[in-house]
DNA sequence: AACCATCGACTTTTT
DNA sequence: GTCGATGGTT
């Protein structure tokens, strides 16, 4: 455990509030934490106080997080100051939930078996559910389907509690969403949405279940609280008891995920449901200079709904923040190379540097220009590595040897590598399985001998051979050595190596990693319960879902090298010097948020992030012409920059001259204040109807604007002739 | 059944 | 500009 030397010099290392809310007697406690005031480290030394002081043992403790990533450093953190933090139950509100739902499968109504569907399979299975139910794509699009059942989903409703709607699409939206339920209880998938609903369902029908949990749990902390959904409150507020206690970390400023089902107002509801809460605001950053944080507060005190925090620092003033308006997003990019030159050539270097923007389509021309002028780059938030195809494909086939029923999986690996049995003999297969309720395996064993030989039936007796041989194999091996075999007796291995183009490289070392991450699973699997297992009979499903709910942040750190990512992904990061790259209305905040007060709020909390990332030096560029999704447009900086006081700001103008050419300068006359027509404006055309003007283009008679049209979409209309009648 | 060309769409992302 | 889906061709 602790020794007191320990335990006084963390104390003496944190401020009064930190302090306050390390050692709160509260029973409920809500720690209002600002970027970059030391959250994770009070949540951290919070749990080794409790565990010390409070005599509060491990296992009596939950933490939950949002991340593997902030699971997995929390969970160091506390080994480091503790020393023992084995039986502590820290991890995401997935993560626990699986573990819940393995320990009490059978109460949950889930055979031992079951799987974890990732939102790739879910679509595919969801497309299939549709096309069975002779429905047109066209009329029942599957994403909107899909998004449809994972928000009944978070909002708690399964399909018998969504309620009866004359809305033709939510009428049948229910009843897809009745199939699919149907369709993955027998078939023993659960997807992600379905694992914490299930626990909520486990802990209602089970009073006594629940009460077990209630009891062990002496301490819940929950970080990130302000991305909690509606089903995640639910969950935690049904282990909350008069017994236990309640630690509840967030920023309302960072709530950012609204857009996915997270729900700020579950901080209120919190306040609501536990009337004697204690609050706690921790507001002293020790990241950014003052005139960043200047920037932040002044920015993010334009949201109406807040709770109200305000970041101080003790530290420096800092250089001013520096605002680059390019001609283009190719000057942009270039800009920003040349600032990158100059923070090295002055001392500093690559890993000290992030490039942040709104959307992932931004990152291109800044990688172009990365790359010319030499520089190492890694894009984060690319294709997680067990989300690659060659990986997948895999994992689908070790997914049938655990359940022979997953459909998914079998539709995936049937004719991969292409053995001749295409897309007839698959609806075949399901017509079967359809009429006779039965798996896509279990049809296509039955129908096999009904296939005249030739190509096909080859093909499907060299498959069925293929998954018996490895259903013999899963009792035999240990997992790394299975992974391999499978590799190989599927033809896999070949058919990537075979495959033209660049990546094929890259793949085949996916499939090795693969490999590699199976032997690591093995080995501290083994650790873990002590023992060796020799075949993969008992690690196969756990490795399984451990793959399914872990992205697999694999990727090797980088040596010296300067980050791109999108402002989501960058919160929880610190940078020494940020670019906040394509500052443009349109772009950010995006257009589609310009409409709705709360959207742009969020917009606005997403800068903030943003902002708050920087700990030096931060720049904002705009390009005010972008070559953007095929078109071009012209773009006003964006309103937050406004939002900015101006004396914070520094205008650099970087070559003008040159880089200018004369056609940018009476660009953004037309739009501006003579004409009564601005970017988000709503305008009404005789023909078209309603619209939004999203970019515009020239000036004087030639002037025109991009118009967005509800009915119509996109089209370009020249001012002079349409006759715009502004909306208000 | 497998391959290639053309068309259109296009925030943000974890589990 | 790039990815994915679709449709026509071999």
């Amino acid at each position: 455990m602790l020794t007191d030397e320990v335990k006084d010099s963390f104390l003496e290392e944190l401020n009064g509030a930190q302090r306050q809310a390390v050692t709160s007697n509260a029973q409920r406690l809500l720690v209002l934490a600002g970027a970059g005031s030391g959250k994770t480290r009070v949540l951290v030394q919070r749990m080794a106080w409790l565990m010390t002081e409070h005599r509060v043992l491990p296992h009596q403790l939950l933490a939950v997080t949002f991340t593997n990533k902030a699971a997995a450093e929390m969970l160091r953190r506390i080994e480091k100051i503790t020393g023992n933090a084995s039986r502590l139950w820290v991890g995401t509100f997935h993560g626990l939930s699986h573990r819940i739902l393995r320990l009490h499968a059978k109460e949950a109504h889930l055979p031992e078996n079951f799987q974890i569907i990732d939102a790739d399979d879910q679509l595919r299975l969801i497309k299939r559910l549709i096309q069975e139910r002779g429905w047109d794509d066209e009329l029942c699009e599957p994403k909107r389907a899909m998004g449809f059942i994972n928000r009944q989903k978070d909002e708690g409703k399964r399909a018998q509690d969504v309620s009866i709607s004359t809305l033709p699409d939510v009428a049948m939206f229910t009843e897809l969403y009745r199939l699919y339920e149907q369709h993955c209880q027998r078939f023993a998938i659960v997807d992600f949405a379905e694992i914490l609903l299930r626990v909520y369902e486990l802990w209602r029908q089970n009073p006594d279940i629940l009460a077990y949990y209630q009891q062990r749990f002496k301490h819940i902390l929950v970080d990130e609280f302000q991305d909690t959904n509606t089903i995640q409150y639910a969950w935690l507020k049904l282990l909350c008891t008069q017994q236990n206690h309640i630690t509840i970390v967030g920023d309302d400023d960072q709530s950012i995920y609204g857009w996915r089902g997270a729900k700020i107002e579950n901080i209120h509801r919190f306040h609501k449901d536990f009337p004697d809460v204690v609050t706690i605001r921790l507001e002293q950053n020790y990241r950014s200079t003052s005139t960043i944080l200047a920037a932040a507060n002044a920015l993010i005190a334009h949201n109406a709904s807040r709770l109200g925090k305000e970041l101080w620092t003790q530290g420096v003033v800092g250089e001013p923040l520096t605002l680059y308006g390019a001609f283009n997003e190719i000057d942009e990019a270039r800009f920003i190379v040349e600032r990158i030159r100059a923070w090295c050539h002055g001392g500093g270097s690559f890993e000290d540097i992030a490039i942040l923007y709104r959307s992932n389509a931004q990152s291109r021309v800044l990688e172009q220009a990365l790359r010319q002028a030499n520089i190492a780059y890694r894009v984060y938030g690319g294709l997680r590595f067990f989300d690659r195809a060659e990986v997948k494909d895999v994992l689908a086939y070790m997914r049938l040897l655990v359940n022979i029923d997953d459909d998914t999986a079998f539709e995936r690996v049937l004719n991969l590598p292409p053995r001749g049995v295409g897309e007839r003999t698959l609806a075949s297969i399901r017509e079967l399985a359809q009429k006779e309720q039965i798996s896509l395996y279990k049809a296509a064993k039955q129908y096999f001998p009904s296939i005249p030989l030739g190509r096909i039936s080859n093909g499907l007796r060299q498959f069925f051979e293929c998954i018996e041989d490895m259903l013999v194999q899963v009792k035999m091996l240990p997992l790394s050595k299975l992974t391999q075999h499978v590799l190989e007796k599927s033809g896999l291995m070949q058919y990537v190596k075979t495959q033209p183009g660049e990546r094929t490289t890259a793949r085949v070392e996916n499939l090795h990693e693969l490999v590699q991450a199976a032997s690591q699973f093995h080995q501290s699997y083994d650790e873990m319960f002590e023992q060796t297992s020799y075949h993969s009979e008992d690690t196969l499903p756990s490795f399984l879902s451990e793959v399914a709910l872990d992205a697999g942040d694999r990727e090797a750190t980088q040596e010296s090298c300067i980050k791109l990512m999108t402002l989501h992904s960058a919160k929880g990061l610190e940078f020494p010097l940020v670019f906040l790259a394509g500052m443009e209305d349109g772009l950010f905040p995006h257009h589609r948020c310009l409409q709705d007060k709360a959207l742009l709020e969020e917009e606005r909390r997403l800068c903030y992030v943003g902002l708050t990332r920087a700990m030096r030096k931060l720049y904002l560029t705009y390009a005010e012409k972008r070559a953007f999704a095929g078109l071009s447009g012209v773009n006003r900086p964006s309103r937050f920059i406004d939002e900015i006081p101006s004396q914070l700001i520094e205008a650099m103008n970087m070559n003008a001259k040159i880089m200018m050419p004369q056609t940018s300068s009476p660009k953004r006359i037309a739009l501006n204040d003579d004409l009564p027509f601005r970017l988000g404006q709503r305008v009404l055309h005789q023909r078209f109807g309603e619209g939004v003007i999203i970019s515009g283009d020239g000036s004087g008679e030639t002037a025109r604007v991009q118009v967005n049209f509800a009915n119509e979409g996109r089209k370009w209309l020249v001012l002079a002739y349409a006759k715009l009648e502004p909306v208000e």
